[in-house]
DNA sequence: TATAGCTTTGCAACCGGTTGCAAAAAGTTA
DNA sequence: TAACTTTTTGCAACCGGTTGCAAAGCTATA
């Protein structure tokens, strides 16, 4: 069917080693041989066949993309800026979506099968064991998004989920807010207890009052939106709430502005992820921004350095969170 | 390195070709002789390399899922669908993100070496071509999310914008809405058209007057608040506008607002999609929704299909929509 | 023109599997 | 137990490439 080496050689009067040669860079061949070859090989639509290379050279060129959150709307952006990184660097995206039905085993042993050259676990939420898996496996594997550790056992990329808790305090208390809350993400999720750990810790600090904590079930519209409902309805609100992150502190703008509250009169908010829908001028989130662009970049360059260099120990690096003041809070005094 | 046939057959202490068996369905071998290499393959943690075998089998159960949509919303729910669905049936995406970087033709060469066994493109807004060179090439491929056509190149799986454009009208005179608008997508994409041209249609039929007709930039909300703005500026208001899709009329309805004006007392509004966010309370949009899970579900089982049976001559399906009120439209008298 | 040194080329083995074919083994029947 | 089927197994060639090695070709030098 598809044309193949033989069918150039051929065509060309050479040898296969010949072909190979012309489209193996680095490899020795001269000029007219070069002409022949190539002459031929577009007069048959000739391209090579990337996965009988692999054979030999073992390189796939193939990276496994596994993540776990596909209802986020960060992580359109998230699956954006990977595959035209990847690309840009001639790798190839496999993507897998873990879920209840397709369970992590499964898809290490998948990537296994595809020899694929690594991995980027893009996930906060994702335990460490599954990209742990990858590691002992001896494929290369970075964890994009997930948590800091000093002695991490695969290498990490994300943000210093404790620095954003102690942002979020910093930035509520320099506005004069006094009865703070935290409205976590789910929690068990790391992320949330670090971020809240921070933001305790920040707290303390500066000899504020304990917070309310309360957690949502997911971090969704959804979720956000009926915790909030459940605090308006059964507490007495605080005046501003540290909130999971972007998705959810909308959900909980929705379910304060129902309940005829205004934001920031009545109630601050600030969320976490400074996601473009957050911008938007109808919902104009003040937020703690991931430094999205700068983690995927990073997880990338991680990778193609192990692809290249022999095994490193591992590394955890955290990039910089900042605070991108919009209008759910109210002004610094 | 990696554990291989040989090795397994060595341990075993049969030949290559009875591991080679043990590991395809439907090859013969006895209940012994599976007993032994499965011992084997146990031990030393062997999995066949699908790689190798597909250079043989003519089948590497790869699917190209290509697309130029990385920022509408609605593709996060889209990619997710279409993992999942591929998983199920065993087959892994391999992603390509096309943009000004990476074109379509690039993209064609790319799969090719990686020997897609099919590719699904989904993208309202490329032009048949792209499907189209694929096919040419000899690649399974359909066409999801693209326009209808009687004698189409490739098979295509979509919606019948036509149709949604004729169910908006309806909708909008039925609810007593005179003075109508429509505010497409960017004027080239082929779904505006068709949905401009189903309108217009409609109208005509029932005798209505002609609609206003604008265009924004692109499908996105910067777009649609920023065409609602200069319509709000420049012009008298319609009563009700007929958005290109979702996330345009969420960007209208901001501007509206943003303008002191109600919806939907004011003006009404009806967009196309259903994108989970459409439901959210705190937008609440009366929209069109594209049955995106069977689309999905559809696109995959055509694919699999084409692997199956020889060719077949393509096929064009359009899928039904369906109105989805919210509170953006008044109501029914 | 003979010789040394470098570049180019083809041969053949290999990457990790599959598969047609024929021989061997097992099972049936008389 | 012999003759005949049917099933199981191994051999060897093949899928589409790469690559170490040695022979061939070229250039430069004496």
């Amino acid at each position: 069917m598809a044309i193949t080496l033989n069918d150039v050689a051929q065509r060309a009067g050479v040898s296969r080693s010949a072909v190979s040669r012309t489209f193996t860079d680095g490899a020795s061949v001269s000029k007219v041989m070069r002409q022949k070859v190539e002459d031929a090989a577009i007069e048959l639509g000739y391209t090579p066949n990337f996965l009988a290379r692999s054979l030999t050279t073992r390189s796939t060129k193939l990276i496994g993309l596994v993540s776990d959150n596909f209802h986020n709307p960060i992580f359109l952006e998230v699956f954006d800026q990977f595959t035209r990184g990847l690309q840009d660097r001639g790798l190839r995206p496999l993507l897998v979506n873990l879920s209840e039905t397709y369970q992590a085993s499964s898809s290490l042993r998948m990537l296994q099968q595809y020899s694929v050259d690594g991995v980027i676990v893009a996930s906060s939420t994702l335990p460490p064991e599954v990209s742990e898996a990858f590691r002992s496996a001896g494929i290369p594997v970075v964890n994009s998004f997930g948590r800091f550790s000093l002695t991490p056992k695969v290498d990490v990329v994300g943000i210093d989920d404790e620095a954003c808790g102690q942002i979020a305090a910093e930035t509520l208390l320099a506005r004069g807010y006094k009865r703070l809350a935290f409205l976590g993400g789910p929690e068990p999720a790391t992320s949330t207890q670090s971020r809240l750990r921070g933001f305790l810790a920040e707290l303390q600090r500066a000899g504020g009052p304990a917070p309310d904590i309360t957690f949502a079930e997911a971090y969704s519209f959804e979720a956000g939106r009926a915790e909030m409902q459940r605090l308006l309805r059964e507490t007495t609100p605080a005046e501003a709430y540290f909130c999971g992150d972007d998705v959810l502190s909308i959900g909980a703008l929705s379910a304060i502005r129902d309940h005829g509250l205004r934001v920031p009169e009545d109630i601050g908010l600030i969320g976490v992820n400074d996601m473009q829908m957050s911008g938007w001028q109808n919902i104009n989130l003040t937020t703690i921004a991931q430094p999205f662009a700068e983690i995927i970049q990073t997880s990338i360059d991680v990778i193609v350095d192990m692809l290249q260099a022999p095994k490193q120990p591992a590394q955890a690096r955290r990039l910089p969170c900042r605070l991108v003041e919009r209008g759910t809070l109210r002004a610094l005094p």
